[in-house]
DNA sequence: TTTATTTCGGATAAATTTATCCTTTTTATG
DNA sequence: CATAAAAAGGATAAATTTATCCGAAATAAA
């Protein structure tokens, strides 16, 4: 479904945001020990999102990776899998054509359009606060 | 969402289906030529789903790649995707966790089952004779 | 039985994804 | 300013997926 960076990436976020809820800025080592990733790969996902402006990244002493407390409830997940793995997932053809085209769908297109755009909702609805406040009450996990 | 393998199966496997219907064998050359696909790689694939006893092989002279009539209707989706893409797609935890845990949760587990059962069901009710059956009325194609 | 045809299967190569390492740049602080 | 801390970025490597090639095995028909 993901690719294992977008993976790496949601997780990577959520640890973010509730360390940014705290003022807390957190290195790509503390995130890669606590979603169990390798370090240096996470810390090119990163950079990724560094650049989508979804997490803003502070050089230097005291430094690290943090986002704004008030931008956490506005982010949503597609922006993060879009950001990562691109658009295919969310408005590509099932079967692998260039573009789902209703005019000239594929075999499956029929059936599949109402998964992608069930998939593509919940990844719309899904703000990062909501991910975090599981964590933090406990109901969820980001390792193991 | 699929690897390019089991796009290719998929495809192929409806177009064996509706040559089946007609009494007729195809060739990896004629597969690959009919569903856009690189023919050795398509020759690979089609082995997975004879070992997975979904399509029927014939060796030698006039023989070629078939499905029995009466399975056309019986082979699922889920089937194909399984032999090709293994169960992860079907079962397994959207944040890439060993297995998807509902006593130990990620963070999306809430969201995402929804999403993997509702694709799981589609794959599970859709038979390669419903697919056959749009492209032959000239509904849908196999290719472009 | 010989021949032509066709799948099977192994080896290999190319492309992409995943992952690591090391140097440069930036910046807060002493 | 000097120093140490930290992200940025380039080069490279490992693993996986995608793709190609070729000889072996099987089989139908002449
Ligand atoms: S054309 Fe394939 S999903 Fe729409
Ligand atoms: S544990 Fe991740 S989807 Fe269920």
């Amino acid at each position: 479904m993901f690719s294992k960076a977008c993976e790496y990436g949601i997780k990577a976020s959520i640890f973010i945001a509730i360390n940014s809820y705290n003022d807390n800025r957190v290195s790509p080592k503390e995130i890669s020990a606590e979603i169990n990733s390798p370090q240096a790969f996470t810390a090119k996902i990163l950079q990724a999102l560094v650049k989508h402006n979804i997490v803003n990244s502070v050089k230097g002493a005291y430094g690290g990776f943090e986002i704004n407390k008030e931008d956490i409830a506005k982010i949503k997940l597609s922006q993060i899998v879009t950001a990562i793995d691109g658009d295919q997932l969310l408005h590509g053809c099932g079967l692998g054509f260039k573009v789902c085209d209703e005019e000239h769908p594929c075999s499956l297109h029929d059936q599949f359009v109402f998964i992608r755009n069930d998939l593509r909702n919940m990844l719309e609805n899904t703000t990062l606060e909501l991910l975090a406040k599981d964590i933090k009450s406990g109901v969820s996990f980001l390792k193991l």
